[in-house]
DNA sequence: AAGCTAATGGAGATTACGTCA
DNA sequence: GCTGACGTAATCTCCATTAGC
């Protein structure tokens, strides 16, 4: 969040700065890529909290007269919501990793990236290759893990970390994809199934029509299964038309044929 | 122009801590 | 002094999106 947006207005509280951005005085870039950060230092009791303005690497300290009954007071609870958001977490992570890795030179990179807008990282294949590996024995990170894999690749931890989110991301999306091809041959394959049951019923109809007197007869003698309660129909021995005169013509898939045994 | 992917911002969940009754 | 409820801030992860290469 820039000091400019909307959240920040609406608190009522107006924040100048004496000074134009200076490495890019006259850039129409969105507030977000113009490195400040605000700082609420907790101090030790009864002091007055420090609030540090920070732009880029220059850092503007300022003792802030905030009253001890800040967060009780409504309307200045919005303004303290609204710094307490992301981006200033990860600015302090960012400042507080310069300050520990200052002997690195993709930080000094950083610090330029933050003056010139977003510079896309292209990570090394080495720094990559040690990436997935980490990512083969553990798809997240303990905080430790990020740390010291951090250390390892001369990387911020936040990067390690926005590595793996998008890795796991992929890894989701690809996944995602995997299951959406599974579903259309399953998907596929109950069409064919579907297919040649109609087809099935096509010929029982013709066999009806061919045989209507049969059918009628058939129609006659259903029975359930007593298993799974099925309607079929059933040959009686004692009917003249019964089925069972010539089960070949119904019984040869039939598996009620033996309903005691069909289930 | 399109694809890949690093980076960003927001939302929700969890945890720690301070305050109050 | 102890305890539970409550509010707030910090932190983390996930997700959608942006934007650089």
């Amino acid at each position: 969040m820039g000091i400019g947006d909307d959240d920040a207005c609406n608190t009522g509280l107006v924040l100048g700065l004496g000074l134009s951005s200076p490495s890019k005085p006259d850039h129409n870039q969105t507030p977000r890529k113009i490195p400040l950060f605000l700082k609420l230092e907790s101090t030790s009791f009864g002091d007055e909290p420090s609030l540090t303005l920070g732009l880029a690497t220059h850092k503007v300290d300022v003792k802030a007269a905030v009253g001890g009954d800040l967060y009780r007071q409504g309307s200045s609870l919005s303004a303290v919501y609204s710094f307490s958001s992301g981006k200033v977490k990860r600015e302090r992570e960012v400042s507080s990793e310069v300050e520990k890795n200052n002997n690195s030179s993709r930080i000094s990179d950083e610090d330029e990236e933050g003056v010139n807008g977003r510079k896309k990282l292209r990570l090394s294949k080495k720094q990559s290759a040690l990436l997935e590996e980490s990512f083969k024995q553990h798809t997240t990170l303990t905080p430790k893990q990020k740390q010291a894999l951090a250390r390892q690749l001369n990387l911020k931890p936040r990067q390690v970390e926005v590595w793996f989110q998008n890795r796991r991301a992929r890894t989701k999306l690809k996944q995602t994809e995997v299951d959406c091809e599974l579903l259309k041959k399953c998907c596929e394959t109950l069409r064919d199934e579907n297919r040649r049951l109609q087809k099935e019923i096509q010929e029982l109809k013709a066999l009806k029509l061919a045989q209507p007197f049969y059918m009628h007869m058939q129609g006659a003698t259903l029975t359930v299964c007593p298993s799974c309660e099925t309607t079929r129909g059933v040959g009686d021995s004692n009917n003249p038309y019964s089925m069972a005169s010539n089960p070949r013509h119904f019984y040869n898939n039939n598996p009620f044929s033996n309903p005691s045994a069909a289930c």
